[in-house]
DNA sequence: TTGCTATTGCGAATGCATTTGCATTATATG
DNA sequence: CATATAATGCAAATGCATTCGCAATAGCAA
């Protein structure tokens, strides 16, 4: 039987204040804001069973390597900021996906991944 | 000073031959009907020398991992077929990025992924 | 409260892609 | 053709993210 746990607890707050795609390692780190004591494969079991469950989905991003965003968001692009190295989501969709298919190809989905400076780091770097 | 040897003029060879992004695994063996003795450790060293020398650009693909392109192709997106596990090139760009940036956001570039089905493996599951 | 056992923390172990050391081979220059 | 040394093949070594084994801890049902 599955029971809740302040580690698991802990994990999912840290995706439901930052909304947006994190990864282990600040997951991590936020984590242990609130429980002290996370470790490192405490937060791959519980990422592992929340993707499970259908509460997180794993991102493979080009630039940022391996993230988990929550589920329920809907769908959105991702922009990659080159200066503090954060995803944000991009709501709705910018792409002609019919326009871009091929002759006899068939698309089933697509994912779209913006890259530049967020609005905080554009700010510091007109300083 | 660098000398030309077969091993990297096949792999280049297979480049030119299959227009199309290359896993490291895939170089080595269409390579090796080139030079039978081709050595993985050779691949790696030749392709990090194409990416020096701009020949070469590395995609780190969501779902096919590693891959090698070359860099005179023009802007295009990707299309990766869920039956046969290749990707492939779609020309143009069905993408309006300016509409897609969140204010005080800028993008400097873009990159788009599309899954499905490609025409070959269409026509295969059809039967 | 008590007892069962799911979950955690910790460090060691895995799995993989990529790199390296070194003896051998082969390119290209004089 | 002879030589210097860049490049190769091979196998072992790295680097990293992720997983596992196991003793200790802590949910939760009774």
């Amino acid at each position: 039987m599955k029971r809740k746990t302040v580690q698991r607890n802990a994990i999912m707050e840290v995706f439901l204040q930052e909304n947006r795609p994190l990864r282990v390692e600040e997951i991590l780190q936020v984590g242990r804001n609130s429980v002290e004591s996370l470790n490192q494969a405490t937060v791959y079991r519980n990422l592992k069973l929340l993707v499970e469950e259908g509460w997180l989905r794993i991102i493979y991003h080009p630039e940022a390597g391996t993230l988990y965003e929550r589920t329920e968001r809907e769908h959105h692009h991702l922009f990659h900021c080159r200066s503090c190295d954060r995803l944000f989501e991009v709501p709705g969709c910018a792409l002609n996906q019919r326009k871009s298919i091929p002759r006899g190809f068939v698309a089933e989905g697509h994912e779209v991944f913006l890259y530049g400076v967020c609005a905080s780091c554009q700010k510091s770097e007109g300083k």
